[in-house]
DNA sequence: GGGTACATGTAATCAGTTACATGATTTA
DNA sequence: TAAATCATGTAACTGATTACATGTACCC
């Protein structure tokens, strides 16, 4: 029963059957899509099939129901909490994957006609602070900003994982902001003049 | 000769073709590792295989040499070029994908014994400062940390791809930082006691 | 001249993604 | 009761990753 090559998936799928008990497919793809989903993609039919994979090797078993809407529905097993404490406690240094397509164009702009760097930037800028933005809507994340003591409920933990997302996206809205202003500076020493919007980037 | 449906890795060797000039696999792989290849990983296989599907598409020409290594050698075509024209110049949505092997696990860490999330955050912690380090040796970041105006160099558009890079590493030494000391914080109100390398914590 | 690191490539596997397809529940 | 949306699943595909395999240049 190796329990070894586990994926990140995987391990989604057990620490989420692990904290909310049995949990349908469906279950998985709302509770991803409410945290981690905001800045890691799981498609959903990847948490229809990793269950399944999971239980072919013992880590959780499925059950289902008979009438209506004949859901599977997945519980972890004693091999699966294991599997997921040892996950826990195995020191992990791969690396951050950081996919940004706005960085790749932004780093390839000079390719591009001349106006192409301000208007990349201004479309990342745009992107970024409307995610700042749909953050800082979500109430989830209001309270604690400064270091919480005490006992931390469920709802901490879930502000916990996007509090990394939200300094994420205040990095990425300064950094856009400074190739703005840098794109801005060099058109208009090129060209001697100045983009007729720029008043709006500041604001 | 639809140029639809092309990935980032497409764009990624049509970017390094039409700066760089013709490459062979080889070099895209360094150029790679140099910059981007930092925070977002490209296994060198699919810099072997990328390539080769731009030419049966068009995009690129291949050749091969006679004798020696006989490496082969890509040249970008002028649909190449255009498609990565229209690529830069077409506005793009697409989300960043923030995948922290290390953000899931001190997203689970409360399924695990009491120090996990101590664990955890010491150790990615360690990971991201190293990586910090890294960064600030490598000599193509020494300079414009700030605003540079003026013409940019080659050089200056490299640093302007890993300044974000940058600013995501000091974002994550923060945040783990944070962590570290709420999970100390924690540790010490629930056990009465202080983890004895505290001190190290703050250096 | 033997070892080591650099360089080049392919093949097989596997995971992630897209697309398809349909059933169940709610709401107008 | 029809439409819309929510929910559930599967299949095919494609791209990414791993593993394998080998050759070349350099260094001791």
């Amino acid at each position: 029963m190796s329990t070894d090559q586990l994926s990140s998936t995987s391990y989604l799928v057990l620490g989420l059957l692990a904290r909310e008990g049995p949990c349908t497919p469906y279950d998985l793809k709302r509770h991803v899509a409410a945290t981690l989903g905001h800045f890691w993609s799981f498609p959903h039919a990847l948490l229809y099939a990793e269950p399944t994979r999971l239980a072919s090797i013992g880590l959780a078993t499925e059950t289902q129901e008979e009438r209506g809407r004949r859901r599977r529905v997945f519980t972890i097993t004693d091999a699966g909490s294991h599997a997921l404490r040892a996950w826990l406690e195995r020191p992990n240094r791969e690396p951050t994957e950081l996919r940004d397509p706005g960085l790749l164009q932004i780093f390839f702009s000079d390719m591009g006609p001349s106006q192409t760097q301000w208007t990349i930037a201004r479309e990342q800028l745009a992107v970024h602070r409307a995610k700042l933005a749909a953050y800082m809507k979500d109430e989830v994340l209001g309270s604690g900003t400064g270091s919480a003591f005490g006992q931390r409920t469920l709802e901490q933990w879930l502000s916990h994982g996007l509090r990394m997302a939200v300094m994420y996206e205040r990095s990425a809205v300064a950094f856009w902001e400074d190739v703005t202003v840098d794109a801005v500076a060099e058109e208009a020493s090129a060209a001697g003049g100045v983009p007729e919007d720029y008043g709006k980037l500041i604001a």
